[in-house]
RNA sequence: GGAGGGUUGGCUGAGCGGUUGAAAGCACCGGUCUUGAAAACCGGCAUGGGUUAAUAGCCCAUCCAGGGUUCGAAUCCCUGACCCUCCGCCA
C-alpha cells in the first residue's frame, strides 16, 4: 500500500511515476473523493466533539446532584445526525480504502522504463552455456530416459501441472532444498524457518496476493478464510505483522523452504510441458526485514546470495532488472535470475528477488523502533528464491545431460547424494 | 467434540457506565548526583487519523474484531476470532 498522503499531497506526481508501470491512477475520482472525505471527516468530527462535551457536562451535573433533564432534552437529535454523519465517511472511506489497495508500489528510479519482458535489461551474466556435440533434450525427454519422472501418473492423482519424482530423481529434487538452506544459513547468515504452509486473508493482504490477486491463489473450502500459500514470502514476511521490532534485532534474515500453489489462472497454454509451470512446486525463500535505508543494499546482497546457487551449482545465468511494466504488483524493483536451459536454448526465470520499500510494511503495519524517533516507523521488506528448486532441478537435468542419456550431479550436491555421482537411464 | 477461563499501552498488570487514553511496575529517553558507571531522586514516554507550514497546538478514534443498549461504554448485551485449562479423540 502506498503512503495515503501520497493521494493528497502528489496526486499527480504520484499517478505519473504509476503510468511508468502501465497503472492509470484514476485521479479524477481520488481527488473528488477525497474532498468529500475530508468534509464528511470534519463535520463528522465536529459532531463527535460536540457529543463528547455534552455527556461530560451531563455526567458532571449528575454529579451534583443537578437536573439533567434540560440537558437531555438539548441533545435529543444530536444522536441520528452523527450517525448519518459516521456512515457517509466509513461509506467514503471504505471506498478509498479499496481504491488505495489496488493501486501497485511505485517503480524506483533504477527502474528501467519499458512495458513487458521485451524491454528488461540485462545486468550482468556469469558462466558459459555448455557445447554439446549432439542434440541436448529437454528436461521431459531426459526424465523420460532416466526414469523417476511422471507426468502422466500425476494427472491420474490430480491433474495437469503436476509431477510425481521417484528414486535418486527425487533425491536429487531434495538434496537441493538441503544445499540451499544450508548454504544459506551457515554462509549467508539466514535463520532457518519453518512456517504453515496455510494462511489467512489477513496475510496475503499483507504481502499483497489480496484483494487483487485472489484467483492465482487455492482457497481452502471450509468455514475458515484459508488459502494454500503460493510462496513462502507470504508466511515469512507476515512474521512482522503488526509487530515493532527493536533497532538492534534489525536486519532480520529469514530463509524458508516450502511448497508453494498457484492456480496459474490465465497461464493457459504456457508452460504446459514438463515442470515449469505447476500448480505445486518446492521454493526454498529469503526474506530480509530491513531499516529503510538500507533495503536497495539488502536487495543487492540477497540476490547475491540467489546467485551463489546458480554458481556453486555451475549452472550458466544472466540477471535481469526488470523494466517498470514488468514488476509485480508490491516491488518497486524487481531482479530476475535467468538460468540457461539447453533444451529450451534459452535462459528461464529461476528466482525472483525483489525490494518493497515499505509497500508490505504498511499494509502490515510492521515497523521498528528507531532510537532517534520518538515513534516507530515502517521496515522494510525484500525478498527473493534462492532458488526455485522445481526449475534448478530442470536446469541440472538439462545442463549435466551426457549423450548416453545419464545426467552427472554437480559437486555441490554430493553430499545429499548418498554416494550417486552420476544418473543413468535403467538405474534411476 | 464437551465444559470452563481469558484477550487492556513495547512488556507485566489495575480498572465502580460519567474529566480513565486509561493506575502501578518494568523497559526506554532526558536531567540531578558521580572522576565515570551503577544506585537513588526528578521529569518524559501509546497508536492511528483530521486540521496545520509544523514532528507546535487543537480535535477525533482506538482497551481482540463486528454489531447493540445509553446523553455517555475498557466497563452492560449479542455474534465472531484467537489463546489457556480439563475431558474425549488423534499423528
Amino acid at each position: 500500500m502506498l503512503d495515503p498522503r501520497l493521494f493528497r499531497g502528489e496526486l499527480d506526481n504520484t499517478a505519473a511515476q504509476l503510468a511508468r508501470r502501465g497503472f492509470e491512477l484514476d485521479v479524477e475520482a481520488i481527488a473528488r473523493l477525497e474532498t468529500e472525505r475530508k468534509a464528511v471527516q470534519v463535520r463528522t468530527q465536529e459532531l463527535q466533539s460536540e457529543r463528547n462535551q455534552r455527556s461530560k457536562a451531563i455526567g458532571q451535573a449528575k454529579a451534583k446532584g443537578e437536573d439533567v433533564q434540560p440537558l437531555l432534552d438539548a441533545v435529543a437529535d444530536l444522536g441520528d445526525k452523527l450517525k448519518q454523519a459516521e456512515e457517509q465517511l466509513s461509506a467514503l472511506q471504505d471506498e478509498l480504502g479499496a481504491i488505495l489497495m489496488g493501486v501497485p508500489n511505485i517503480p524506483d528510479e533504477s527502474v528501467p522504463d519499458g512495458k513487458s519482458e521485451e524491454d528488461n535489461v540485462e545486468v550482468r551474466r556469469w558462466g558459459e552455456p555448455a557445447v554439446f556435440d549432439f542434440e541436448p533434450l529437454d528436461h521431459v525427454d531426459i526424465g523420460q530416459r532416466l526414469g523417476g519422472l511422471d507426468f502422466d501418473a500425476a494427472s491420474k492423482l490430480t491433474g495437469s501441472r503436476f509431477a510425481v519424482m521417484s528414486g535418486p530423481l527425487a533425491r536429487l529434487h531434495r538434496a537441493l532444498i538441503q544445499f540451499m538452506l544450508d548454504l544459506h544459513t551457515t554462509e549467508h547468515g539466514y535463520r532457518e524457518t519453518y512456517v504453515p504452509y496455510i494462511v489467512n486473508s489477513d496475510s496475503l493482504r499483507g504481502t499483497g496476493q489480496l484483494p487483487k490477486f485472489e484467483e492465482d491463489l487455492f482457497a481452502l473450502q471450509g468455514e475458515h478464510d484459508y488459502y494454500l500459500i503460493p510462496t513462502a514470502e507470504v508466511p515469512v514476511t507476515n512474521l512482522v505483522r503488526e509487530e515493532i521490532v527493536e533497532a538492534a534485532q534489525l536486519p532480520l534474515r529469514f530463509a524458508a523452504h516450502t511448497p508453494c500453489f498457484r492456480s496459474e489462472a490465465g497461464s493457459y497454454g504456457r508452460d504446459t510441458r514438463g515442470m515449469i509451470r505447476q500448480h505445486q512446486f518446492e521454493k526454498v525463500e529469503l526474506v530480509q526485514i530491513v531499516h529503510p535505508e538500507h533495503s536497495f543494499e539488502a536487495l543487492e546482497a540477497l540476490t547475491g546470495h540467489a546467485e551463489v546457487v546458480l554458481q556453486r551449482l555451475g549452472l550458466p545465468y544472466r540477471l535481469m532488472n526488470l523494466c517498470a511494466g514488468d514488476i509485480g504488483f508490491s516491488a518497486c524493483k524487481t531482479y530476475d535470475l535467468e538460468v540457461w536451459l539447453p533444451g529450451q536454448g534459452k535462459y528461464r526465470e529461476i528466482s525472483s528477488c525483489s525490494n518493497f520499500r515499505d509497500f508490505q510494511a504498511r499494509r502490515m503495519q510492521a515497523r521498528w523502533r528507531s532510537p532517534e524517533m520518538k515513534k516507530p516507523e515502517l521496515v522494510h521488506t525484500v525478498n527473493g528464491s534462492g532458488l526455485a528448486v522445481g526449475r534448478t532441478l530442470v536446469a541440472i537435468l538439462e545442463n549435466y545431460q551426457q549423450a548416453d542419456g545419464s545426467v552427472i550431479i554437480p559437486d555441490a550436491l554430493h553430499p545429499y547424494m548418498a554416494g550417486i555421482r552420476v544418473l543413468r537411464p535403467g538405474e534411476v
